[in-house]
DNA sequence: CGGCCGCGTCACGCCTTCGTAACGGTTCTG
DNA sequence: CAGAACCGTTACGAAGGCGTGACGCGGCCG
């Protein structure tokens, strides 16, 4: 339901035929051909889950691979020739959630990808972060604040999350309705303002005086954890 | 650790993956690809959990299974493909202790198994769940309070235990779907909120106040264990 | 100092989302 | 073969979330 996939491939038919296919089965793709675009891309703005083809110009996927592992607990699911299954191994090793072997099926990619996004949010490991007083579980929606549960509605909770996934990163207007309403970018609009204010209202002590999300005036907000 | 499995997959590529990462665990593997070859190998040298496929030559894994169950106590782990979702709860119900969907994530596989391992040298014939004062059998089907059963209808019961393998953890309409009827997708539809309601009708002590299974609005359910 | 841009805030109303009841087809069972 | 159980589907109403526009305040820059 509306992950976002950075898809990395460097054969342009298999990747815009993979695109198509993931697109259609409801998913956001950022497509690329080579390793450090994909780096940058991913540093950017972090996805969901990534696809990662093995042989790829500039920088290897199996160095991609480790990269990402360095900096992200994101998902990987691994793209190889079956004469690479050696290299499948070393994936694995590295910290990818599973592979899938080329040629492949568009059913099996997509039944795969969703595989290991269930897991990844699911309940195994810590699906939950801690910002001050406060425990965001990704996996069962609900924030507590000494035990204490905050309700939170949907919206409400998924602008926290992408928040608190990078806190003290500014997020602008433009970024927060890609990441949590799916919008392209719509002109001016108070729907941000209005949805950090109804989260302030429930999870600042002062909503007048807020000190977890703070305005960035002329940029966006960011969390800030004290 | 070093418990020695015996894998029955008939699929060279996934037999192949699956071996090297459940060694990778720290299992001692034998891999077969056939029935009765398992069986043979299972009688000359017990193993401490069988991985079986479903799909299988010259023998069928659930004619397996219940060999293996009638000469042995010995764990059984499932693998099934989705379409094969049926065939599953006659593995269930010919003694087998869990089971995975292909295509399957290792690292699932491996904590299944892991799962499997630490009930079976514990307190054995014990593949029950406990959520608050309910006892979910999977092994009989049954769903017990306080002794008392609680008759509950094959798609009540599904729908329940895969709630209950991860409680807390929200369940999109989607993913139930695919998880309890084997649905690929299908647009708007009240189908999993009227199977939730009967469930709740037969579990929860006020269905109009349910506090077991939690709707999530926007989200989907969960099941919340007090 | 004055105008402007950016942001907070509020209330209103649409529209999604969920619960619920009822119906009918299919399968099971005696 | 008849009745029951089960399950998928549909329709409808209620509730609540959420987007929108207006307005006012305050900071910032010329």
């Amino acid at each position: 339901m509306d992950e976002r996939l950075l898809l990395v491939e460097d054969d342009p038919s298999i990747r815009e035929i993979a695109t198509l296919g993931l697109e259609q089965a409801g998913f956001r793709v950022t497509a690329t051909g080579d390793g450090r675009d994909a780096l940058l891309r991913f540093r950017h703005s972090p996805f969901d889950l990534v696809v990662l083809d093995i042989m790829l110009p500039s920088l290897d996927g199996l160095e991609v691979c480790r990269e990402i592992r360095r900096e992200s607990q994101s998902p990987i699911v691994m793209l190889s020739a079956r004469a690479e299954l050696h290299d499948v191994v070393v994936g694995l090793e590295l910290g990818a959630d599973d592979y899938v072997t080329k040629p492949f099926e568009l059913p099996e990619l997509v039944a795969r990808i969703k595989a290991v996004l269930r897991r990844s949010t699911g309940s195994p490991g810590d699906g939950t972060i801690a910002i001050d007083d406060l425990e965001i579980d990704a996996g069962s929606f609900t924030v507590r604040r000494g035990g204490e549960e905050i309700p939170l509605t949907a919206t409400e909770f998924r602008l926290l999350l992408e928040l608190a996934r990078r806190p003290k990163q500014v997020f602008t207007r433009e970024l927060l309705l890609e990441l949590v309403w799916n919008y392209d970018y719509l002109g001016d609009s108070r729907l941000v303002d209005v949805a950090v204010q109804r989260l302030r209202g429930k999870i600042e002590a002062d909503p007048k005086e807020p000190t977890l999300i703070r305005t960035v005036r002329g940029v966006g907000y960011r969390l800030d954890p004290s």
